[in-house]
DNA sequence: CAAGAATCCTGAATGC
DNA sequence: TGCATTCAGGATTCTT
């Protein structure tokens, strides 16, 4: 997403903004929203934290910035002033260019919010985020020291924000099944050795997504409307009862923490019979 | 503390 | 065909 949106070359002067009559995610970190201080503003660039989307901003020879989260719905696409509006936009940024960057998000799961640059960098929720997934500081030995002494199960610490930020569901799955590693292990069960592996894969997971132009099965969208093709690649994720790609056994799913996976009972052992 | 459930929403797919 | 139920790339908040 961040990479489109830095392609279109967004240069101009921020004119306008628009708002639909309802809110994107309500809570906390989103109360102060703030958006309309990025009128008059000028794009410098797209930044990203994990899953969090930074826009930078000049305003007045200040910097200025907007976070925007994509939740499960969302959408971010540069149109221009004149297209028809998709149902469930909610936030149309217009540009100088006539161009207009456009957030929809059916069910406003998603979050935007603007502040001074240094404002947002320093609060929640970007000052809450663990090191980044693709960051060459998330190393074995990082994972060991903030989970390493978890009992929380192997797919829930990658999904923790607060210890690596970036990985969902789908890429938490696959990354355990490329390391070889069954989901439900408990954390501190982890030899060193394992821990390597497991950065290893969600490095090799997420880089593969990012090649592919994200994992599209109903809403995700490029900057430029374009479907990802990842979906094409799973190993794991959504293929419970199917066969393994690498040795045929049929995929064990499971449910935890109300949040579905999938698992090669052979490839993924669990290194003493015991689990969650 | 941490694990689990409920919650915020809509739409697509499935079941009867 | 129509209506009800289930589930989904996420994160927060409350309860146990």
């Amino acid at each position: 997403m961040r990479r489109g949106l830095e392609r279109a070359e967004l240069r101009g002067r921020i004119t306008q903004l628009w708002r639909s009559e309802f809110a994107l995610r309500t809570g906390q970190h989103w109360r102060e929203e703030n958006l309309d201080c990025v009128v008059g503003g000028t794009s410098v660039a797209f930044e990203r934290h994990g899953k969090h989307l930074l826009w930078k901003l000049r305003h007045e020879s200040e910097d200025v910035g907007v976070v925007i989260h994509l939740g499960m719905s969302g959408r971010l696409t540069v149109a221009q002033g004149a297209d028809a509006r998709a149902p469930h936009t909610h936030v149309i940024v217009q540009m100088s260019d006539g161009r207009e960057l456009r957030f929809v998000d059916p069910r406003r799961f998603g979050g935007m919010k603007a502040a001074r640059w240094e404002e947002l960098r320093s609060t929640p929720p970007l000052v809450d985020l663990g090191v980044d997934a693709l960051d060459p500081s998330f190393t074995g030995a990082y994972l060991y020291e903030r989970a390493g002494a978890s009992q929380r199960i192997l797919r829930d610490v990658l999904l923790d924000q607060t210890i690596v930020a970036g990985i969902g569901n789908i890429y938490a799955l696959e990354a355990l099944f490329h390391a070889r590693l069954h989901p439900l292990l408990r954390a501190a069960r982890l030899r060193a050795s394992a821990w390597e592996r497991l950065v290893d894969a969600v490095s090799r997971v997420l880089q593969q997504g990012i090649r592919n132009g994200g994992t599209t099965f109903r809403d995700y969208r490029g900057a430029a409307g374009e479907l990802g093709m990842n979906q094409r690649q799973l190993a794991v994720y959504g293929r419970a009862g199917l066969p393994c790609l690498v040795c045929g056994t049929s995929l064990e799913g499971f449910v935890s923490g109300g949040r579905s996976g999938a698992y090669c009972p052979h490839d993924q052992r669990r290194p003493r019979g015991r689990v969650a």
